[in-house]
RNA sequence: GCACCCGUAGCUCAGCUGGAUAGAGCACCUGACUUCGAAUCAGGGGGUCACAGGUUCGAAUCCUGUCGGGUGUACCA
């Protein structure tokens, strides 16, 4: 039950008569049409901007329109006055019955209140961490992981069917770099001295591989060329990190559907399967780049590679997926994985990167174009550094100095709430600061707290009125008349269209943003109590009152739960 | 040089497929607890939406250019 979209429906279905009785002329389009809240209160309850957005297609003046309109509309029972203003809005004001019936419609629905259908029979493919499988996640990675997983949950809360993935870049370089340094800990497990040169990772995570080698080889393996274990080792070290890194992202409660190897698209013939469909498009060729322009690196020279015209879907240069030796380039297995996801049968793909890695979304959003006929959309949401602070100083990262921040280490000390609440406070595209003292600070500057603090405050109200025995589930409302209490139950309508809105432009932060201000439009009735003693929630002679304002706020706590629920944060019934 | 992101109040940031007088928090000032949790609330001051053009009934929002900041820039993943 969305109350704008069922009177953006009456809007519709008077235009429409308009049409019929020759009104208005018969071919408009009515998309641009909105219902929408008024940013202005005095404005009314709803307002709609169908006469200006027609005005010009109709050949019709803007006031003209509106007033026909507004005869219409004013017959409809739930409407009170239809006026026009300014250059031709149309104002609505709405009976009071209307905006109360939301309340049974969200206890009816529980944390369900909100779901939408507008991804129904869409299935998506939202792609977030997909970190090098060579150690634990650190602090950028969780930004990216508490998004793209918010992001996932929201789209699954819209109808969309929705599938949660992992790419593992365990066929690269860096994993035979991640194989040598746990030979270099196996070797420090049988006593010798190492020292971690050419770029081996030297962190303590790997000691416990060592011994576990050690345990199983024993010292067989000490004085082997590198030949007869790295194949081994590979395996055996990935597998070790994806368990941690599995781990690490249960910390945040965060389970992916699928985790998609790199490796499995070597020697199985489904990069040239990919490489071979672009061909067939007359995408691939052998070519030589041009030196790109300003600083040339020292050490450039023309090589002819195979390269992929990318420039016919979108990009600035076409991209190399072979290199000179005629092995492939990093670019041409994420091509065959990409493939691999058109080929499942996904209508759109969201990927989640890095903010350093924004060179690579021309060119992957140009092979999903190509390789996808132009069918399948790839959205790519890149994720803004995350800037630490310590009271109010910056702390600098450094591994050499020990100063290496995981995801752990955050988690731990903050809790996942906090870590996801705070992680989903800005756009994923503006950098973020994170304070270790002020996101565990119970204030109204820390919006967590803020959120949680009001769902815990009505927690506490239901459970005196339990108490008290109380009911708290009615159907009609003739109390709920005060502003600050008609201003809790519009915020509470808006949930639906903010959800959608927020789906559709895949942007969790705006559930986060919404959940704050029906937090605080809540403890402003909270306090109004005060002043105005019959919004007070328990009337204690008086049940039926009571029952009304009790469904109100638990109505008010169910839609903080339900938005909870997709960022991933649990409510609580209590602060500590 | 080129590409992408960003530029909104002293600070940190929202701002809906283009809508009406641009919002919130912090900080600053003034008030509200014999209370269903004051861990909260009410009120006040504070903005040339970086700048200049354009598109139109209407621009913080779309387009072009300029300035400023960040990121990335050939066979590394």
């Amino acid at each position: 039950m969305n109350l704008f979209s069922d009177i953006r429906n009456l809007v519709l279905a008077s235009l429409e008569i308009l049409q019929s009785n020759g009104t208005l002329p018969k071919e408009l389009n009515f998309s641009n049409v909105t219902v929408e809240p008024p940013r202005d209160a005095s404005h009314g309850d709803m307002s709609t901007n169908a006469a200006m957005v027609l005005a010009k297609p109709a050949g019709m003046n803007p006031r003209l329109i509106a007033d026909a309109l507004s005869l219409l509309l004013v017959n409809d029972e739930r409407v009170i006055s239809a006026d026009v203003a300014g250059p031709g809005f149309l104002n609505l004001c709405l009976k009071q019955d209307y905006w109360t019936s939301i309340i049974p419609f969200v206890l009816n629905m529980g944390t369900n209140y909100g779901r939408a259908t507008i991804g129904t029979g869409i299935k998506v493919n939202v792609e977030y961490v997909s970190a090098n499988p060579t150690g634990p996640l650190h602090v950028g990675h969780t930004r990216g992981a508490v998004f793209g997983d918010a992001l996932a949950s929201l789209l699954d809360f819209a109808g969309f069917d929705v599938t949660r993935e992992y790419y593992i870049n365990d066929g690269g370089a860096q994993v035979d770099v991640l194989a040598r340094s746990v030979y270099l800990r196996y070797l420090e497990a049988n006593g010798q001295a190492v020292e971690f040169v050419d770029g081996t990772y030297p962190g303590d995570y790997l000691v416990e591989l060592g011994v576990d080698l050690k345990n199983k080889y024993g010292d067989s393996l000490v004085d082997k060329p590198e030949t007869e274990w790295i194949a081994e080792l590979r395996l055996f070290a990935t597998e070790k990190m994806m368990d941690l890194i599995r781990s690490d992202l249960a910390l945040l409660g965060i389970r992916m559907d699928v985790f998609f190897s790199e490796k499995s698209l070597y020697g199985t013939g489904l990069i040239e399967a990919a490489l071979a469909d672009l061909d067939g498009k007359g995408l691939v060729y052998q070519g030589v780049l041009e030196p790109p322009k300003g600083k040339k690196p020292d050490d450039w020279e023309p090589r002819e590679q195979t390269l992929f015209k990318s420039t016919e879907h979108g990009d600035d240069v076409d991209r190399p997926i072979a290199k000179s030796d005629g092995s492939w380039t990093y670019f041409a297995p994420d091509i065959a994985y990409h493939f691999d996801k058109v080929q499942r049968g996904f209508d759109q793909l969201i990927d989640i990167f890095g903010a350093d890695h924004g060179g690579y979304v021309k060119r992957m959003k140009a092979a999903v174009s190509a390789l996808s006929n132009q069918q399948v959309s790839l959205d790519i949401k890149l994720t803004q550094l995350v800037k630490l602070y310590k009271n109010g100083e910056p702390f600098k990262m450094s591994k050499r100095a020990g100063t290496f921040v995981t995801l752990r280490d955050v988690v731990e000390q903050v809790g996942p709430d906090v870590t996801r609440f705070v992680m989903l406070t800005r756009k994923n595209d503006a950098p973020l600061d994170f304070d270790f003292a002020k996101v565990q600070e119970q204030s109204k500057d820390n919006p967590v707290f803020y959120v949680q603090y009001a769902h815990a405050r009505i927690s506490s109200v239901l459970s005196k009125a339990k108490d008290a025995n109380m009911k708290i589930d009615v159907k009609t409302f003739k109390s709920l008349k005060h502003p600050s209490e008609i201003t809790v139950i519009k915020k509470l309508a808006e949930w639906p269209r903010l959800l959608e809105l927020a789906a559709k432009h895949n942007e969790p932060h705006r559930v986060a943003f919404y959940l704050y201000e029906l937090a605080g439009d809540f403890h402003a009735l909270w306090n109004i109590g005060k002043e105005a003693p019959e919004t007070r929630f328990l009337q204690e002679d008086n049940p039926e009152l009571s029952a009304e304002k009790l469904s109100m706020v638990s109505a008010v706590q169910l839609t903080i739960a339900a938005g909870l629920t997709i960022l991933g944060v649990a409510p609580i019934d209590e602060m500590r």
